[in-house]
DNA sequence: ATTAGCACTCGTGATATGTGAGTGCTAACA
DNA sequence: TGTTAGCACTCACATATCACGAGTGCTAAT
């Protein structure tokens, strides 16, 4: 196996090549790094780290780089994940906690916190809204051919919907509205079927028509709730990675972040509940190859739902990205429980 | 002045080199264009538009290309503006029209919708929603600490705001919306003063309490509506401009977009009403020297009010651009004054 | 006024050369 | 036996040199 002056030699060089981006050689990290030992025993190990295959040569005379599995390594036993700064957890909370409402905006503003404070780029999805319970619901009139339904859900999160619905009146709107907020409050919004919408079809006899007209509109509103929506950001921040200096590169992987599709196959891929960190190849698509990504999950109501990816160079600083990851998603479980709110 | 012939040798280089990106040659224009006359000859005129500053050479082997002033005569007199097909537009008209509801997400989608036409960077501001006049007013309990107030516009535009209002009942919040909506209804949103909600407090007499609070919170509330907004999309756009093949380049540009306070000076100079087109240097902005920006602006209730910009390369398409621009600002005029809701 | 012809310019791309960072190996040393 | 100094060797990168050719401006013929 590897052994322990090996491991610290292979931390310092991943850690210098996360610094410098330029291959390591072995006079610099004996000058470097107090490790107490010379050039010459240095080539020594990182030609046996070579051979196992941690370190890998661009070209003869050019000094090491790590490879995926030195990463890999690297990132199972040498991160200490720092913790983030008083005001930085401010900071999240206020923005976060604070000033927001809907679902839409805590998934854009905690997105958008991510990439700031890593400048790399960040995906977050938010929970499945149909899987909470319903609060609180109106109907407000917009125009003539419009109404807007907003709903509520007891983790205190908001959702508008538009209904196409003309000659209506804001009264029988604010009727039905209460008739329908008593018999499903508290019901979990994806059990909110036609079986229970048609039960305040009786309780609202004098409305009949308008009541026929809404449940197929109010049916498939509900329906358009379960689909993933996902908000990235900081994608400008793939132009600090040199391997995407070259802009034909760059421009496929802003492609590659603009097709939901893609995106969405790699959501699939996290791991519920724990922080989980792939590297390169591991992450199993072209594009990403010269990248890590940080995946984690928040929780709505105890389980596991809303997730969080965070893509940057495999030499980006692992543990300030993870600390983050964390914080922000325990934020988030938090919000999305109701708790703090 | 300019004669005809040099304005037809104008146009051909101009158009030739939007098409290459590479200087053009006396050669390439007299085997290209059907001018019926020889390189030896262009090469006179072209020399001759090179002193009257309408071309530059960028070193002396090289062909010409067209300098800021160039372009500003070929813009001025030689675009033709082609509509855009039937197709587009009424995949505008659906997109824009129909799925909408919030103004936010209008502004967006329009942005998109430019972006995604002419593969360059667009920029949707919205209007001021205080200048639109209060058509419905909702408070909803959202969780024991926050209410959403749902304001509606004759317009049919929605926003909401997050009052910070605790130890709420729904029925007193549906009671004070109501009293409010009925005193206020039809005025204009930054005409609603202390004054016009103090009115409120008379006929709300059992609910002293709440009231007395509610009234700097709602205040200050409504206050926060006059800010700009501004919604960029495309920015990954840069990326196929030559000038910004440098990554340093291409960074830089991508956090003048990031950087609102940039933004919104460039916004201050849209010319309200009408098309405009400002190349290069006529912008005034050092990063942008190497872009032409086309602005325009759309009418709320028949004022003018939102904005939208485009940037791009000098060698845009400037027919396609204007011809999106124009339809779209149309079509978020007759959006936001009622038309068609 | 137009154009064919020609010498001239100069950026581009290919080829040759020198430099130096870094290596692997050997031999001496603790 | 592990460590280190020394040294020859490698090879990417930067620099210099050169040939090519697209494009020019000018002149002279039409």
């Amino acid at each position: 196996m590897i052994s322990d002056r090996q491991l610290r030699i292979l931390e310092a060089i991943i850690n210098d090549f996360i610094d410098t981006a330029q291959p390591v050689g072995s006079r610099t990290i004996s000058k470097k790094y107090p490790l107490g030992i010379s050039s010459a025993t240095i080539r020594n190990e990182m030609a046996d780290l070579e051979e196992l295959g941690y370190l890998q040569q661009p070209h003869t005379s050019a000094g090491r780089i790590p490879s995926d599995l030195g990463y890999r390594l690297y990132v199972d036993s040498l991160i200490n994940p720092h913790s983030i700064s008083v005001e930085e957890k401010e900071l999240i909370q206020s923005l976060l906690l604070h000033k927001i409402i809907e679902a839409t905006d805590v998934a854009n503003q905690a997105s958008e916190l991510i990439a700031n404070f890593t400048h790399l780029v960040s995906i977050v999805t938010i929970p499945q809204f149909n899987k909470c319970k319903l609060a609180n619901l109106k109907m407000m009139k917009i125009t003539d051919a419009k109404v807007l339904l907003i709903l509520v859900t007891n983790t205190g999160v908001v959702k508008s919907l538009q209904l196409a619905l003309t000659n209506t009146d804001q009264f029988i709107l604010d009727k039905i509205s209460d008739t329908l907020l008593n018999s499903l409050i508290g019901e979990t919004i994806e059990n909110i079927d036609v079986r229970s919408i048609l039960k305040m079809k009786e309780k609202l006899q004098g409305f009949g028509n308008i009541v026929d007209y809404l449940i197929p509109i109010l049916r498939d509103a509900l329906k358009g709730l379960n689909e993933t929506e996902l908000y990235i950001k900081g994608e400008e921040n793939i132009l600090t990675i040199s391997e995407f200096n070259d802009s034909d590169k760059a421009r496929q992987l802003f492609n590659f972040f603009k097709s939901e599709e893609s995106l969405i196959q790699l959501l699939e891929a996290v791991e519920p509940n724990r922080i989980s960190i792939k590297i390169g190849s591991e992450i199993g698509i072209d594009v990403l190859e010269p990248c890590s990504m940080i995946t984690s999950s928040y929780k709505v109501d105890g389980k596991s739902d809303g997730k969080i990816l965070v893509i940057g160079p495999k030499r980006m600083d692992y543990g300030n990205v993870i600390s983050i990851v964390n914080y922000i998603s325990n934020t988030l479980s938090e919000l999305f429980s109701g708790i703090n709110l």
